[in-house]
DNA sequence: TTGGTTTACATTAACGATTGTGTAATCTAT
DNA sequence: ATAGATTACACAATCGTTAATGTAAACCAA
């Protein structure tokens, strides 16, 4: 009568579930459950049975029920300030690449620069039932406070890239200190005198750290730092245009600008190419991140590779181990990525000397 | 004794289940559930009752429950070819913010261009019990066979920019046509008399429908099309260079190129540029994406804009509108964005005429 | 042969929410 | 006043999987 109950056999494509296994076996469905994950209570006769078996039924586990069971799915939730520009698409790729692999989904979320949604976001993973959360912070969230429920949960927490400092975390991060150094020590053996910076935030340890690696290069060539020579914002183009503007009215203009980010050192050559300044031999220009349009401008812009994907696939990987030492109460572990200096046009043969 | 079990109020963040309201409440799990969902056995007393105190103990529902006993999750499946470049980032960003507006959330798998991975992703996500599927198609695809299942199961299934023609389906696709045929109609009011093609795979019907707008904008102006003008690849960098090479050995040459994607328009220009040919003045270009780079190289290059949020936001809501509309058996709807384009250098004054 | 261990499986109760069915109590209409 | 409708809630089964506990049978040593 009811044209909704499907007869038996019927619809051979609809789910099927352990207890069809069960029944058409004649063994339990605790049978079957352990015969699929591998028990060792089940002898291997009756494994080949029911693995033959869910093979030819197509049997797909239910991965809602068995998260519900064991409280734990096999979803990894992701929060990022954002899904644009190179670094967060090729960081999202790595680890959905990484995650994928090992068996788990990966749910992504925004937080769109704001901890408010940082928060909200863990609400909503944590009420998923996510295995684990990877974040990346947001510009302007400076504590931790929000995390801890995380961690009472004993949900594996590994954050990349940016980072609160001080506190015992697991992360991935870049060494931008090195990163900087290097770049900035390039800039200097190209023959540059005055390397200013454009810095970022420096709560981020990223900036920090960048900045940092400046101040090494400058010190380990026995040149005093100097902080008119700094200039701080949020590494846009249009700032970096008027980064410059600013430098340039210096009574002693540098003569190199290693930018913390590449958005600002492209608006810095825009700048100085509208008023005729030669790139590299008056003033060489290095960024950070390598972005795509580093290629391509003219002169193509020095930079530095973030290893976006690698990154990606490291936090996955330092996820996994938190899963695997699930007992070890506080195992935690920092994995810090080498970065790659692209030398390009726009630092070579400054002309200095 | 047992050193896990909790004594009761001593883990106030520990979940608060439907069952512990109810016992508080001294009501039933019905009552609370019927409650929460706003239906209308309820008494309002009651609710106000179960709300606040649903608030007041930081209740959050268990998804993974509901979906189990509902047989649907509030969880959104995408399939994206991969995440990188402009678009796709841009997309999943839209459709992310889009659907936790709506209270989903968004899981994302790559096909990394491959059939096969298409197909796991569908049993992937369908036996993660997603509410639906939103995809673009790999490049390789060329039927639907592996969405039979998705669409017996009755999961609202939405495609998006890359979709198989001639099958009905649900997509949300640009007028890829109509941007390919303003583009090549702007060439030609700037004063090219001919206009070569970079064409993409045909069976995609993204560069299907640009090809045929370039055609259509050279009729209109009564051109007779010229296969010689038109250059077939998969639209990478590299191709770009080959292709322009390809038209200016030719023996009269165009005198502007439109491209069916940004990649490959660069290409050209660079290529153009290492021998010493102007453009716009000696040759035109203009592509398509929009692509961040078009407004960084030297001329800027023109393009058409693909409007890549609204598309995110467009694919939810058309999902959207196929959960409220669960019962209309057939119902299936495209939807079609007007593309923008963005004039740049690289396509004005061309000199001619 | 007896007692103890191992092997191989079954019983059964969760996990947390949803829902068809049942049923008092109150209300409405005649 | 009474049948019938409406309101407001409870009972209990169910989704598919897991795992603690139980228990036969077979095996081994003494």
């Amino acid at each position: 009568m009811n044209p909704r109950k499907p007869k038996k056999e019927e619809v051979p494509d609809s789910p099927v579930s352990m207890a069809d296994l069960a029944k058409e076996l004649g063994v339990s469905m605790t049978t079957v459950s352990r015969a699929l994950s591998d028990h060792y209570s089940i002898g291997p006769a009756t494994k080949q049975k029911v693995l033959k078996l869910a093979k030819k039924l197509n049997y797909q586990p239910n991965h809602m029920a068995a998260a519900l069971r064991k409280g734990k799915s096999k979803l990894i939730g992701v929060i990022v300030p954002y899904i644009e520009g190179r670094f967060f698409p090729s960081v999202v790729h790595g680890i959905e690449t990484a995650a994928r692999k090992a068996g788990f989904s990966v749910i992504i979320c925004q937080s769109n620069e704001d901890v408010a949604n940082e928060r909200k976001n863990i609400e909503t993973l944590l009420n998923a039932q996510v295995a684990g959360i990877l974040v990346s912070l947001a510009r302007n969230t400076r504590d931790f406070k929000h995390f801890e429920k995380v961690r009472k949960r004993g949900i594996p927490l590994v954050f990349f890239d940016r980072i609160l400092e001080g506190d015992n975390v697991n992360a991935v991060v870049l060494n931008d200190r090195e990163g900087a150094f290097q770049t900035t020590k390039h800039l200097l053996e190209q023959g540059c005198r005055r390397v200013a910076h454009f810095a970022g935030p420096q709560h981020l340890n990223i900036y920090k750290n960048r900045r940092q690696g400046y101040l090494d290069a400058l010190r380990s060539f026995n040149l005093p730092p100097d902080e008119e020579l700094i200039v701080y914002s949020d590494m846009t183009l249009e700032q970096g245009q008027e980064g410059m503007k600013q430098l340039l009215s210096l009574p002693n203009p540098p003569d190199g600008v290693f930018a913390a980010g590449d958005s600002s050192i492209l608006g810095a050559l825009q700048l100085l190419k509208s008023r005729g300044i030669r790139v590299p031999q008056d003033i060489a220009l290095a960024g950070f991140s390598n972005e795509g349009f580093t290629a391509i401008t003219e002169p193509m812009l020095t930079s530095v590779d973030q290893r976006c994907e690698e990154m990606g696939q490291a936090t996955v990987r330092l996820f996994m181990e938190l899963v695997e030492a699930k007992g070890t109460p506080f195992y935690q572990r920092q994995v810090v990525l080498q970065p790659q200096l692209f030398i390009r046009e726009s630092s070579l043969h400054s002309g200095k000397r």
